[in-house]
RNA sequence: GGUGACGUGGGUGAGAGGCUGAAACCACCGGUUUGCUAAACCGGCAUACGUUGUUAAGGCGUAUCGCGGGUUCGAAUCCCGCCGUCACCGCCA
């Protein structure tokens, strides 16, 4: 969430980021709401730690009357706390719930967006930020999507995934699992040498961990939950590895932090039907290979283009067609100053899939991680970002459909090491 | 899952209702001494919020001894719940 500090001094630049984000001038009251729930916050602190000091005071004294053997007098000074404890338990009262209301109402206001963020109400505004330069392929009349090839080849099951769980959750067999496998590897090790260190982290987070990196409270539908042990399951790496972080006072010798991890990733995503979510388009459970950076403020969108630029790096070695949208205000995630989304040409289904988004979150995160790096004296919250690289399942989408030939489809040479087969025949 | 022990600052660890935001030691930072290094000695060394101050240095107040409640004029210390660690038992890939 955004800093009340913050909100205070940039008053103009939060209502002209909302804005972009198309909110109704009647929606932004809530910013003028925040800065007097916290001047209330403030003025009730202060009379709350005056009451306190008197109450200290007074205890401190009986303290010296019983030592001294003044038993009469102490009693008496006793009789003088009763005022001070309602009056304490009032303010204390308020105190909580001015709390409450003012993390309720922060919660409501996304991150500001960067000043590159075109304006634009859905992903048809997003800006083509880099286009595919090539033409896109062509597939023959008889193309099939990859769900019939998936049928063909014997790849993954959905029908399967039903009997086993309920509707998407594929089963993925023989040559699919394998390409998962392989995949997975593949980015993995991609990954490690553009220098991010591997983490396999818990697939179930707590409460303080999914609030922290911003799941919790927006996202809460869209996470399964375990109630009997209060656990979730996690939609995204990025929720573990960036928590790794959570409270931690870095140096600045400490940056740039470059993490990357791979897990299965749960969405509940509550339903749509239809074409664009048929086969492996939208499912509630994938493997995703994540990438985290932790930054200096000065440096995070240096860093963020970096991250772009190791993306683009895997989408080459994998030979599919790719462009770069950068997100309008309108689709910009709620915690995201700064979003960039890949898609892959995916040729049968003859449409582009979201396979990566790689965003810059700026303070957003770290004020609730309470993620800081001493700059001198001073503690100051630090950059964090991350992104895809990359979601498997769209992945395999593409592979499959693009690759497709009458003998089979073909394996893009730099994963053959990895499957240790040329062809899905 | 059961039983028992435990949870104190960056670390070790004392404290067992008031004189304790917390001894001592180690680590760390600054200084004195010293050909250099080391040693010795002196000093400093938590965080958050608020307030004052020039959006400074500093001062003041409050809170924090795993987390949350309770008892009490007063809690690191007593009571209850939770979480975690360790040991043993049970179960188990």
């Amino acid at each position: 969430m955004l800093q009340v500090n913050f909100i205070r001094a940039n008053k103009q630049t939060v209502l002209d980021g909302l804005r972009k984000r198309n909110w109704q001038e009647e929606e932004l009251a809530v910013i003028d709401r925040i800065i007097s729930l916290d001047d209330a916050r403030k003025t009730n602190q202060l009379e709350l730690d005056n009451t306190l000091s008197e109450m200290n005071r007074i205890s401190k004294s009986i303290g010296g009357l019983m030592r001294a053997g003044k038993r009469a007098e102490a009693d008496q000074m006793k009789a003088s706390v009763g005022d001070l404890k309602e009056r304490e338990k009032k303010l204390k009262a308020k105190a909580d719930e001015i709390k409450e209301e003012l993390d309720t109402a922060l919660y409501t206001v996304p991150n500001v967006p960067h000043p590159s963020v075109p304006s634009g109400n859905t992903d048809e505004d997003n800006e083509v930020f880099q286009a595919w330069p090539n033409p896109l392929p062509e597939l023959s009349g008889d193309a099939q999507p990859h769900w019939e090839l998936a049928k063909k080849y014997n790849l993954f099951s959905l029908e399967l995934g039903v009997k086993l769980a309920g509707g998407g959750f594929p089963v993925y067999m023989g040559k699919g699992a394998k390409l998962q496998r392989a995949l997975i590897n593949f980015f993995l090790d991609e990954a490690a040498a553009a220098g991010y260190q591997e983490i396999l982290p818990p697939h179930l987070v707590n409460e303080d961990t999914a609030r922290a990196t911003g799941q919790l409270p927006d996202k809460e539908g869209q996470m399964y939950y375990v109630t009997k042990d209060d656990l979730y399951l996690i939609p995204t790496a990025e929720v573990p590895v960036t928590n790794i972080y959570r409270n931690v006072i870095l140096e600045e010798k400490d940056f740039p932090i470059q993490m990357t991890g791979y897990t299965p990733c749960f969405r509940r995503e509550a339903g749509s039907y239809g074409a664009h979510v048929r086969g492996l388009n939208r499912v509630h459970q994938f493997d995703k290979v994540e990438i985290v950076r932790i930054e200096h403020p000065e440096q995070s969108y240096e860093a963020l283009h970096g991250m772009l630029k190791h993306v683009e790096s895997i989408l080459d070695k994998l030979e599919l067609p790719y462009r770069i949208l950068r997100l309008c205000g309108g689709d910009l995630g709620f915690t995201s100053a700064l979003t960039f989304d890949f898609e892959v040409y995916s040729a049968a289904q003859k449409r582009w899939l979201e396979v990566s988004s790689v965003s810059n979150f700026e303070t957003y995160q770290s004020n609730r991680l309470k993620l800081r790096f001493k700059d001198g004296k001073k503690k100051v919250l630090a950059h964090t970002l991350n992104g895809s690289a990359l979601a498997l399942a769209r992945i395999v989408a593409a592979l499959l459909e693009n690759n497709q030939t009458p003998d089979g489809i073909v394996i893009p040479k730099a994963l053959r090491e990895y499957t240790r087969f040329d062809i899905i025949d």
